[in-house]
DNA sequence: ATGACTCGCAACGCGAGA
C-alpha cells in the first residue's frame, strides 16, 4: 500500500507542530504540501529528514511555493509548470517517486474575477493541460494532488449561490477542470463517495468550521495507471479543528502496490 | 453589518488568500 496526502498548510513555519503532529500519526509515504510561504532554503527540511522523508520545496518569499516529501528517493524533479518561462510563482513541482509520477500543484486562485488574475488562473490551466496531455505518462501511475482552487460541482459546496460569480467556481474555472478530467484523468475522491458534504476546506471568517460552510477544492486527478490500483482516498478534518489550523485539512490517497 | 480571520513583512497597517 502506497499512501499520498496533499496538504494546502497556510505556511509550513506557522503551522510546523500541527504538521509534524500528523505526519507523526498518519505517516504518509508521500505528503504534497502547498502554500509553505517560504523560499527553499527555508523550509524545515531537517525535521522531515529526521522522519525519514526526502524534501523537495520550490518556494518564494512570502506567497504561494509547494514541496514534495517522499520515504522514498525523489527522482527526475520538475519544479515549474512549463509554458511559460515568464511566470516565476511557485506553484509546482513534480517527481518520481517509487515508480509513481508525483506532483504538488498550487493551482491560482483567480479572483477578483475582472483583474489580471483570472485569465492568468485559467492560462495555468491551459498550461497544465499541455503539460499533462503532451508528455506520456501513460507507462506509469501519475497522481496529480493539491489545491486546485475549483469547486468542480454544486454538490463540493455548502451554499453554491454564494460562490456564483467566484473564480473558484465560475463556468470557465469548471470546465478547465473537466478539460483535465478529459484527458483520462479521474477526481479519485469522487470516484469513491458521492453527495455532497464533503469539503477539504473551511474560510476562517464567520465560522465556516463550526457551521460546516466548506467547499472541496484540494482534489487528486489520477490517471488510467494509477486509477488501477485506487484503494482509497479520504478527507481527514482532524487537523481543521485544531489550534492555529490551516484553512485546509489534508485528503490522502490509497494506491494499491 | 462598509465587518468578520490569518499569514508574512527590512511590519507597526497592508496585500493576499478563497
Amino acid at each position: 500500500m502506497t499512501t499520498i496526502a496533499t496538504w494546502n498548510v497556510n505556511s509550513v513555519k506557522a503551522r510546523l507542530g500541527n504538521v509534524l503532529e500528523w505526519v507523526d500519526a498518519a505517516l504518509p509515504d508521500v505528503l504534497l504540501l502547498q502554500e509553505i510561504k517560504c523560499e527553499a532554503e527555508a523550509f524545515p527540511r531537517l525535521e522531515f529528514e529526521t522522519r525519514g522523508y526526502a524534501c523537495l520545496a520550490v518556494g518564494q518569499k512570502s506567497y504561494n511555493g509547494v514541496a514534495l516529501l517522499a520515504r522514498a528517493p525523489i527522482e527526475d524533479p520538475v519544479t515549474a509548470l512549463p509554458g511559460d518561462a515568464e511566470d516565476g510563482q511557485a506553484r509546482y513541482v513534480e517527481a518520481t517517486v517509487g515508480g509513481i509520477r508525483v506532483a504538488s500543484i498550487y493551482l491560482p486562485n483567480g479572483n477578483p474575477v475582472e483583474s489580471d488574475k483570472f485569465p492568468y488562473k485559467l492560462a495555468w490551466m491551459d498550461r497544465l493541460r499541455a503539460h499533462v496531455g503532451g508528455r506520456r505518462f501513460d507507462d506509469m501511475p501519475l497522481v496529480l494532488g493539491g489545491d486546485y482552487n475549483v469547486i468542480p460541482e454544486a454538490i463540493d459546496c455548502y451554499d453554491p449561490a454564494a460562490w456564483e460569480g467566484d473564480a473558484l467556481f465560475r463556468p470557465e474555472s469548471r470546465a478547465k477542470f473537466r478539460a483535465l478530467e478529459n484527458l483520462g484523468l479521474t477526481d479519485a475522491f469522487r470516484a469513491l463517495h458521492a453527495g455532497k458534504g464533503h469539503y477539504t476546506f473551511w474560510d476562517y471568517q464567520r465560522g465556516a468550521w463550526q457551521h460546516d460552510h466548506g467547499i472541496r477544492i484540494d482534489h487528486f486527478l489520477i490517471n488510467g495507471r494509477a486509477a488501477d490500483r485506487l484503494r482509497e482516498c479520504e478527507i481527514d478534518r482532524g487537523p481543521r479543528a485544531r489550534e492555529k489550523a490551516s484553512d485546509h485539512t489534508p485528503v490522502v490517497l490509497t494506491l494499491e502496490d
